[in-house]
DNA sequence: TATCCGTGGCT
DNA sequence: TAGCCAAGGAT
């Protein structure tokens, strides 16, 4: 006679109880992960030579960016501002130009502020703290942690969405990564487990396998991953679950009417608001939903043969998704309002139209 | 805590 | 195609 309840059964088929606390696993990883990264590291143009200018200026470009879309900016950026006092005193519209494509267009503004204040501050020294680094404007936790680490070797965690993913599927947390709070104990559990020394390559190596191997959309490469001989998700086949993260909010739709006014061979445009989407940069005049020819023609005072309609186009912000519809306009006189006209060599080397606008700004002749 | 802030590549 | 996502930070 059997002396087990069907309970006690289920018991037995249930998944072992982690033997192995976070920090244990950690440590278990330290040693192939760095020898890993020693071997795997990719040659990145920041990495050959990371003093804190160059290792700040690729992380602020790194933020929600990938590899490959920044390592042309970057270099056209450090020829033309090579260091802190450059930064500081270049105007604003270059520094949108060298920035332009890019997105996420506060993080320029917010360079040029930081350097003002390393510049006042600091000396014009790039401060060797994490404390100090964080209240620069556009520097996070993640940022400062970077910075500190790479460039000046201190031992703090640099907690990216990388490294969150990473940790989550070897330590089996189910907890969602989006959550700030999520954030700040996976820094609290990495500052105490992190070498004292070479805390720069262990928080590359980190992201590094994160962005080669343990990577985020479809399966992770775990059969050449050092460390999944310690990892929760591999054993527990849980790749697929961890990270979690909440969905996002959809996005709003939006109707606009995007103008190509010209007059006497040159095209209109204008300075963006300071604040909001695409701040202080330049745009194509339009309007708020869609226009039509006709009252195209009575606005501008032309017939309406002056009046073309161009394609259709569409761009999609994290946020917002803009539906537009373009028409190019041949003025007979010179409209009011605060217009720029401008050359299409202008537009190339002066100023900075965003790309949400590039399928017009392209029929610009 | 939730929302805003770009862009382009991948699936 | 449409959705997902990336070396986040500010408010």
């Amino acid at each position: 006679m059997n002396n087990y309840s069907f309970y006690d059964q289920l018991q037995t088929l249930e998944p072992k109880k982690d033997e192995f606390s976070k920090e244990e696993r950690l440590k278990a990883m330290e040693k192939p992960l760095l020898s890993w990264y020693k071997n795997h590291a990719r040659v990145l143009p920041w990495r050959e030579n990371p003093e804190p200018y160059r290792v700040w200026i690729s992380e602020i470009m790194l933020q929600q960016t990938r590899v490959e879309a920044v390592k042309p900016y970057f270099e056209r950026f450090m020829a033309a501002l090579p260091d802190t006092a450059a930064l500081a005193a270049v105007p604003e519209d270059r520094l949108f130009k060298l920035w332009e494509g890019l997105g996420y267009y506060n993080r320029a503004r917010n360079l040029k502020k930081a350097a003002g204040v390393v510049m006042e501050q600091y000396g014009g020294v790039i401060p060797a703290s994490w404390e100090a680094l964080k209240t620069l404007p556009g520097i996070g936790s993640y940022t400062a942690g970077a910075i500190a680490s790479i460039a000046y070797g201190i031992p703090v965690p640099a907690v990216d969405g990388n490294v969150l993913r990473v940790i989550s599927r070897v330590t089996g947390s189910r907890e969602d990564i989006l959550k700030q709070s999520v954030k700040k104990q996976m820094e609290d559990l990495l500052l105490g487990v992190m070498p004292k020394e070479g805390a720069g390559s262990y928080n590359q190596a980190l992201i590094e396998i994160g962005a080669i191997v343990c990577v985020p959309n479809g399966e992770p490469l775990c059969g050449e991953c050092p460390m999944a001989s310690v990892c929760v998700a591999r054993r527990d086949c849980l790749t697929k679950e961890i990270p979690v993260k909440t969905p996002k909010k959809s996005r709003k739709i939006e109707e606009k009417t995007i103008l190509i006014l010209e007059w006497e061979g040159r095209t209109a445009i204008r300075k963006r608001d300071s604040s909001g989407l695409l701040a202080s940069l330049y745009e194509l005049p339009g309007a708020e939903g869609w226009l039509e020819d006709e009252a195209l023609a009575q606005m501008y005072r032309v017939p309406l043969a002056a009046v073309r309609r161009l394609p259709e186009a569409k761009h999609i912000f994290s946020h917002v998704e803009w539906r537009m519809r373009g028409f190019a306009v041949e003025l007979q006189e010179k409209p009011a309002g605060d217009y720029l006209w401008v050359t299409p060599e202008e537009i190339r080397e002066t100023y900075s139209l965003p790309s949400a606008f590039k399928a017009y700004t392209m029929m610009i002749r």
